[in-house]
DNA sequence: CGAAATTAGTTGTCACACTAATAATTGATA
DNA sequence: TATCAATTATTAGTGTGACAACTAATTTCG
């Protein structure tokens, strides 16, 4: 039935995650990186745009701002990020790159793409449209705040 | 350039593989099914072929060891399955379901179906074969046993 | 103005993922 | 047969994810 082909898509797409973020956070390893996954996401994020709440950062990482909460100690234990109080609003706090941390983007960004571009092999340009196209339909289809 | 646009896909595919797990998860709590979704990929599989050794659930479920002992452990908390010693090899434990285990699975089965084929509005047959053949791609292309 | 609702962030708890290290057992081989 | 490598499962440690409950600050509105 069609309903039992379906099902095993979640099956699949949690194995892949998983196996993506592993093979990135071995290469981070073996290179050193002194970063997790979720670490460098969060840095991209503060990178290209300097002082954000982390409110904002949460939204925009996907994550929620427990988890935000605790990646941001410790970039900060880290020293590749810092916290510096809203101007306006005495609740949130901005975050920032440190020069360190900005200088670790730098650094690392050219490896990352490498590392990213390992899991494209064998698949075209169309295949790529399709995939982000899924998986975002699937992403709202899901969203239970609508 | 080319990389710039293709490093986006590990952020997509590790937010919406969350998504699915947690609009899963959610609807599991709502009903009360009082298992996690990882705890029920294992119910299930057992379900298909009663008796197997934790490797073999293991490299089935696409779960490590470790992750596996615990779910397992849990699993048999709620007495959902039972540990036997293997026949011929005293370092395997066998994995059961016990009656309640088995019932579970019967009873939820429909439910968990409907909740996974949520993520499927909007997208075609087509969407489907192409999504699991890339998703199976990208797989393979990052294993690093080969 | 001042109480109530809202918002930003933190902490606690439980579950899961991955690595490395360890214990117990098995099997191969010298 | 005695030794050693391989295999199965577990434990410990770190990081992340979801949820609930909490604090502090701000906004809303009677």
């Amino acid at each position: 039935m069609l309903k039992e082909k379906y099902n095993q898509y979640s099956f699949i797409l949690d194995r892949t995650a998983r196996r993506v973020k592993q093979f990135a956070q071995s290469s981070f390893s073996q290179g050193a990186f002194d970063v997790t996954i979720d670490q460098w996401s969060i840095l991209k994020i503060l990178y290209k745009e300097d002082a954000m709440t982390q409110k904002e950062i949460a939204e925009k990482s996907g994550k929620d701002q427990p988890t935000l909460t605790r990646i941001v100690d410790i970039l900060i234990k880290k020293r590749l990020a810092q916290r510096v109080e809203h101007p306006q609003d005495r609740r949130c706090l901005q975050l920032k790159l440190t020069p360190e941390g900005k200088q670790k983007v730098e650094e690392l960004s050219p490896a990352v793409k490498e590392i990213r571009m390992k899991a494209w092999e064998n698949l075209s340009e169309d295949d790529f449209e399709n995939f982000t196209r899924i998986l975002n339909t699937i992403y709202t289809n899901l969203n239970q705040q609508v």
